[in-house]
DNA sequence: AACGGCGGTTCAAATAATGAACCGATAACG
DNA sequence: CGTTATCGGTTCATTATTTGAACCGCCGTT
């Protein structure tokens, strides 16, 4: 393993649970040596990606993060436009509504709107999404280019549930669907007792950036109030849409059988 | 130069002016081999630090890093609440207004709210402030432990204008007379023509995490005005503190001559 | 006083990083 | 329309960095 991913996993040890982690508890669960974890971290510190509390001595995510998140985001500004409609979707629909990026060929979960209810879908946020187990990923697959969509396809599919959808020729299915609806749903595909529905965020280019989805107990969901989430959800990642671009974007390019 | 050493430079590489950049123009910038760069890139890409735009092959910052920064905030979340209430200092007095944090032993600007006017101060975000040149900093030495400040002012101390205090006895003074006022002032010591007034945002411990600092031109500086800039920086730096921890935090210590 | 855990350091051995040269593709130029 | 330059990316023998067992001093517990 490349010294520079040691010295990453490092960073994504610390979480919203664990925001501070000493010497020897890091370099045990990242699987390091004392020695090696600390000159990493000293390497990581001098750039402010981690900082060390002076008196506990324990280390923690660094300023340098924030700064360069804001770079990135000056650039694609996804949370701030998006937080306050998804705010909004979760309470007309009372379910947990999250946002996934796509980067680097998946999603990764930056936003949760979680549900007031007290039998709700628990989300997190850092959480990698599978393109072809959820309802965000089939949104994804429905709209990307045809290259990435078979790339994706090709290799070998991973179950996470026994409803998991593994077969490639299925899962097409499922995408051409939500290309031509405009939304996917996804039944339990990747967590028990999950059903939901989502739709592409379009960048500048007509291609998803990312997904929004609306996560509902199985036992609230059926078709019609999958329609009525679909609709909405498609208006959601339009307002989103047109917000990051100042235009109404069209996909480029829809699954097509 | 380690190799994370060398990874994370070119993570900040990447600015506001220039989000995006290809790989041989990373390279030479980095002053690194192209094959090297590239590897970097890849390990960096791994874990969505960078990314890579897949038409222009260009890189750029990845999502990942707004996941941990937004861990680190969560659990500082000192922008937040800062903002608005910069905003309303910046209104107040019509002068730029800038939020350092301090990390590893200096302090990085991470917010700045630009004066309206014409004539006005420019600050970057992500610039680095030294401790004795900037009111920023003093305003830190003025309430930090004793061995931090004893620390800083035993290195030479470099001169950015022919204004700079580079005497550690000089700078003491500066330093003892904020602690006495609660705010710093400093007239072009680290820029010519920019005069500043600061006061420091404290910790639940009552020693300074940050500054806040009011940047005029020393054309519209003057000892009537710096007093009430002080007054006026002094209260929003209090009403951050409290809204971080709660409560009013009371320095845990003076430097007193 | 003995113990165990902490953060931090050392240095010979082992492993990973390096970069000049190369490839194919694309864009710019006379 | 060939020539040239630059791009992103790759290769592999050489080289320099990383590694980790053993060590230190310190602190709180037993």
């Amino acid at each position: 393993m490349s010294t520079v991913r040691k010295a990453v996993s490092l960073l994504e040890l610390f979480t919203l649970e664990e925001p501070e982690i000493g010497l020897s508890d890091l370099s045990r669960k990242a699987g390091l040596d004392k020695a090696t974890a600390r000159r990493l971290l000293m390497a990581l510190a001098e750039h402010r990606l981690v900082e060390q509390e002076p008196v506990s001595r324990r280390y923690r995510l660094g300023a340098g993060l924030t700064r360069l998140a804001r770079i990135r985001d000056a650039q694609l500004p996804l949370l701030p436009v998006a937080i306050p409609i998804l705010r909004e979707l979760s309470q007309q629909t009372g379910e947990t509504v999250h946002i996934s990026e796509y980067s680097a060929g998946a999603l990764l979960t930056i936003h949760v709107e979680l549900s007031p209810k007290a039998n709700r879908v628990n989300v997190n946020v850092g959480q990698i999404l599978p393109l072809h187990g959820t309802a965000s990923g089939l949104a994804l697959l429905a709209f990307v280019r045809e290259e990435i969509r078979r790339d994706c396809l090709r290799t070998p599919l991973a179950a996470f549930t026994p409803h998991t959808m593994t077969d490639a020729k299925q899962v097409l299915q499922a995408v051409w669907l939500a290309a031509e609806r405009g939304y996917s749903r996804s039944g339990q595909g990747y967590e028990e007792g999950v059903h939901s529905v989502a739709a592409p965020i379009l960048g500048s280019d007509g291609y998803p950036i990312g997904t929004v989805a609306i996560a509902s107990p199985v036992s609230r969901a059926d078709d019609s109030v999958a329609a009525v989430q679909g609709a909405l959800v498609i208006e959601a990642t339009r307002r989103i849409t047109k917000q990051l671009i100042g235009e109404p974007v069209e996909p480029a390019e829809r699954a097509l059988g």
